[in-house]
DNA sequence: GCCATGGCTAGTA
DNA sequence: GCCATGGCTAGTA
């Protein structure tokens, strides 16, 4: 593990429920603003084992990222924990976003 | 080589 | 819709 995935885990870590932010941000908060597909690749291959909040991150214009049944979850999720969704699909990151 | 991005532009309406 | 971007890992040698 590098310094700057265990900066990446910490961060999304610190999503409080009812939040969300997005993979650009979280890389910029870690200190290089280049890496959002860093962390996209890091949610897919460790969430389970750290226990992130996976579903708090999304796309940096409110949109759900993933695919499929898979994205079907993840808005259930952020639903159940107070966000909601505009008529295309999205969430206000103004008033969301971390 | 993978990845659940992001930002910018051409091209349409 | 295109493509630059970057840290990491599986898998080879």
């Amino acid at each position: 593990m590098t310094v700057f995935s265990t900066q990446l885990i910490n961060i999304i870590n610190s999503i409080p429920k009812g939040r969300v932010s997005s993979y650009g941000r979280i890389a910029e908060i870690a200190g290089n603003p280049r890496a959002a597909r860093q962390v996209s690749r890091l949610l897919h291959s460790s969430s389970e084992k750290y226990g992130l909040p996976w579903h708090r991150v999304i796309g940096s214009s409110g949109n759900i990222s993933l695919k499929g049944a898979a994205a079907d979850l993840q808005r259930q999720l952020l639903e159940s924990e107070g966000i909601e969704f505009d008529i295309n699909g999205k969430v206000d990151m103004d008033r969301y976003g971390i």
